[in-house]
DNA sequence: GTCTATAGAGGGATAGAC
DNA sequence: GTCTATCCCTCTATAGAC
């Protein structure tokens, strides 16, 4: 039946997902997604042909749940520096996850940029699509250099992650983001 | 004899340590630091029980050298400012280095800090020592918050040099370091 | 102290019955 | 489209000759 085979890709997608982000591409088996999805090992070649392509296949559906979230952001309609705080207040509020994991987007392309750089380039859908949202805040604001300030707050949130991550220090993540959120507030 | 033990004993923490940097810690195996360091598989058994005895001394090896760089940098006595610039001026040095594998401190923190924090807790002990000389440096400046002033320039360091590696962008690591010596001028 | 050979486990991937 | 059985490879680690 083809809609169970979608329900069945779907799961292999999600557990991979949450697998990949929890313990990194490398040291995630075969055999720990398919007893995270249910599914017994053999089966799910039927669906991928490699490791690689369900990286590539949870790399896409991030891309668009990405993508989705960006629409939706859009349709609130508001002014720039609000725009910019919607990424901000998403950060604060996956603050646990990123204690336990560091950030979703970061630690995956800096795993597979130490040398598997074909794939973290499929990576990099991802943060592209949220440069392009954060320079098109900073152009809108009227800021001289807009591609530069949206790497220059990437970078921001990419070291408040990754700190975070290394101390387990919430309360650090939280007095960066307010300090950032200040930063944008007086540009 | 004890003088060629210890020879090879540094040959294998050397060849290691960059491939560790270089590749990440689970994605080096025993036979590629062998062929590194020029010594057959087996017998470097005789120098360390298990792959995580060598990360340990790896990271033994790098806090020493953190360490007498620091002291090195003390008897420069220099004014606060300018100690916190020797730190600036470090991660612009490694920059084609971190352009290419990322932070060397950050990037093998955080891929043990995902599922072996057993590990990425030794790896802190690097960490910690910088921390303490730019805390060092925020308090002599009679800074407010020196301590969160030390967190918070490593986070920008880290950012800046997860964005460099992601994006292969040397440019953006130098403009980013220039802002940060501009930001500590201006304390 | 140095090296060869190999064990034992687990990895990704495949073949083929149903 | 689903599942079992299994192959082959590489990994860490060990045993034991020299």
């Amino acid at each position: 039946m083809k809609a169970k085979g979608l329900e069945n890709q779907q799961k292999i997608v999600q557990s991979a997902a949450d697998l990949f982000y929890q313990k990194g591409y490398n040291q995630t088996s075969f055999t720990e997604i398919a007893n995270a999805s249910g599914l017994p090992r053999g089966n799910f070649y039927y669906y991928f042909k490699t490791k690689d392509d369900i990286l590539k296949a949870v790399v896409d559906a991030r891309v668009e749940a990405i993508r989705g979230m960006i629409e939706q952001w859009q349709t609130l309609d508001k002014p720039p520096k609000q725009r910019l705080n919607l990424l901000l207040d998403l950060v604060l509020n996956e603050a646990d996850d990123i204690v336990d994991h560091g950030c979703p987007l970061g630690t995956l392309s800096a795993e597979l940029g130490k040398d598997q750089r074909l794939l973290q380039e499929k990576t990099l859908e991802m943060f592209d699509l949220l440069v392009s949202w954060v320079v098109d805040a900073f152009q809108a604001l009227g800021c001289d250099e807009p591609y530069e300030l949206g790497l220059h707050i990437m970078g921001r949130l990419q070291g408040i992650s990754v700190m975070t991550h290394l101390y387990q220090n919430k309360p650090f993540l939280e007095t960066e983001i307010q300090a950032l959120k200040a930063w944008v507030d007086q540009l």
